[in-house]
DNA sequence: TCCCTGCGGGAAAGGGCTTTCTCTGCGGTA
DNA sequence: TACCGCAGAGAAAGCCCTTTCCCGCAGGGA
């Protein structure tokens, strides 16, 4: 490869003009000189050695981003918006995929702090794990004691910045809705317990039944991966134990398409047989059939405030955003079967016009 | 940040034994010695400076790949594979995203050139750009020749190593169905006109359907992004020009579930009034309603190949390693409207078991 | 007793770049 | 004419590590 100097050399200069030519700097270059190092550099094919920069420039720009999963449609809104706010920074973003491995997790902080990131987003489920969390805190802690800053999305444990987005609430939604529709039977299929995400959407829903004088026993939950297959497994199993069941939430729309899979395999009509909620409205939920109901949380804008809180000043006190979260009625759901009499003669709801574009 | 130097100092040794037992070097060291750095490392929090390290170490190990978006499943399910070979040679990935802009293609080049990637992997189609491909293949030339090992994914202009899906057979499988269920109005919905990829799998579905003495009119083919959006648009589009058609081919799976949308929207029977058919079988195809009738690739597969032709041998002649397309037949193809008397007798095609987990 | 060997440790030389500091030579002022 | 100031270029000091090379010392063989 070649280096600064060989193109210093081949233009006749010192390797400190090849720089600042390179680089742009502020200090004035004549004309003729800076000409004769472009020249040099397009003939060498000269690409500056990323990490000799960096470590010469004490200066820190890249920001390093830990989510479960990028491909996951959930992280892939949050990271469209953590990229926005990167790139009109300039800021280059490292993205670490923790797979919900907790260690895993740990290790990306470690190797994020070796890579000198000017701050670290955490985004995903939090982990209900004493010992976890407080290594996780320690480390971040030490990050921050030397300068870096950090911001979590949806994750209680860090003490610092954070954007919430609002599942208690959300679940809420879920849970009124379907008693509204006069459902009784309402089964949950849920992520893993040892997620705050889960128990935190899981809350809300109890809490709406509570307000009805209706309580969700633990045979009614049914905690799974928070995958598709794991959706479906997740009905298939609610489904055994309690055929009556005239409702599912799921805890995140994934799961909600399997569950749905399993309630087509099985001949159940959605939603006159069974109603489906979902919950984050990814982008695929309006187009499965039926379009699916689901708790809609701001993903993308969760990514940009944490980016812009990261990025922006700092402040005395942490910042915790909290972002709310909306119901999308769609097709999966409806009123319960034994009140469908009643219903009956009211128009059916309007689908959304959203499934032509 | 601490250094490496403080940590010897703490411990009362030199840097070089600091070093040593932090990188458990071949080196034999005393444990008390090992002990005391070891503590100093725990008590400072010490992470080493990636970029110093990177920089002593003349070693390049990291992998650079430039996709057009990791969060599109296409490219999810590629990257899956290259991870998989990564993770187990120990390799990192540096994943960018040139969202389908050859400009920052360029860029990314030289950008993961300077972080001294020890190979480089470029997947998704290429383009009918006679100047971008010869700028990027100087580039890539650039690189190989200080060592650099370089594979492209479904792109034909660079001469090295390749891994090919077999766009054109996919094509020519899709015509071949659909001519073989009667149809003889067929649309496209074609991805944009400057990726190869579109038109290699345009090839062999005019070819197929040359081959039934019939051909595909201009006028029957819409080009649109290759996303959801861009296939409801284009579908819309092909309709109003030719409300005649009984069947769709969509270039991608995305473009796919927008032509459904569409043909939902506007009360169009899937398959009775009109079959449709995706490309690349990814995951959610399943999962659409009815399950999507479309062209298997083997995306991970092609990914783990690519990845281990770069870090494998190094051969002296460029190998390219083409895949076979695959016709995943479900619920979105039938006969053709004008067929369905003949074969309505016959039972309907069993449905694929994979709905359900 | 002397020399050689080998082990454990440190000194120091990079690795490629940025940036401060220093130097030269010029034009302008007193 | 002597001096000052400044523009433009280079020398050199880091940035933080790894690794080679070298040194001192203890043990073993002659």
């Amino acid at each position: 490869m070649a280096t600064l100097s060989d193109v210093a050399r081949r233009a006749g200069v010192s390797p400190a003009t090849a720089s600042r030519v390179i680089n742009g700097s502020s200090k004035p270059v004549t004309d003729e000189l800076r000409e004769r190092v472009l020249a040099a550099v397009a003939e060498l094919q000269y690409v500056p050695n990323a990490h000799a920069q960096l470590l010469a420039r004490s200066h820190r720009s890249a920001v390093g981003v830990i989510v479960h999963d990028v491909s996951d449609p959930y992280f892939a809104e949050i990271t469209r918006g953590l990229q926005r706010v990167a790139t009109d920074q300039g800021r280059l973003l490292m993205i670490c995929n923790s797979y919900r491995d907790p260690d895993r997790e740990l290790e990306y902080v470690e190797l994020l702090r070796g890579h000198q990131v000017a701050a670290l987003i955490l985004a995903g489920s939090g982990y209900h794990d004493e010992a976890f969390t407080r290594q996780l805190n320690e480390k971040l802690a030490a990050y921050e004691a030397t300068g870096g800053r950090v911001a979590v999305i949806g994750r209680h444990e860090h003490s610092g910045d954070a954007v919430m987005p609002d599942n208690r609430a959300g679940g809420h939604l879920a849970g009124r809705e379907l008693c509204e529709l006069g459902h009784r039977a309402i089964g949950v299929v849920a992520g893993p317990r040892i997620l705050t995400t889960t128990t935190d959407r899981l809350a809300g829903l109890k809490e709406a039944l509570a307000e009805q004088g209706r309580e969700l026993p633990e045979r009614r939950i049914r905690y799974a991966e928070f995958d598709r297959d794991g959706g479906a497994e997740a009905t298939a199993r609610l489904l055994d134990a309690d055929p009556g069941l005239t409702a599912i939430v799921a805890l995140n729309d994934s799961m909600a398409i399997g569950a749905l899979a399993t309630l087509r395999a099985r001949s159940l009509a959605v939603p006159q047989q069974v109603s489906v909620v979902g919950f984050d409205d990814m982008p695929i939920a309006r187009d499965v059939t039926p379009a699916l109901t689901t708790v809609r949380l701001p993903l993308v804008d969760m990514g940009v405030r944490a980016m812009s809180l990261v990025l922006g000043a700092e402040a005395p006190a942490p910042r915790v955003e909290v972002l709310p979260a909306e119901l999308i009625r769609r097709d999966t759901s409806g009123p319960a079967p034994e009140h469908r009499r009643e219903t009956a003669g009211s128009a059916p709801r309007a689908r959304r016009a959203d499934a032509a574009s």
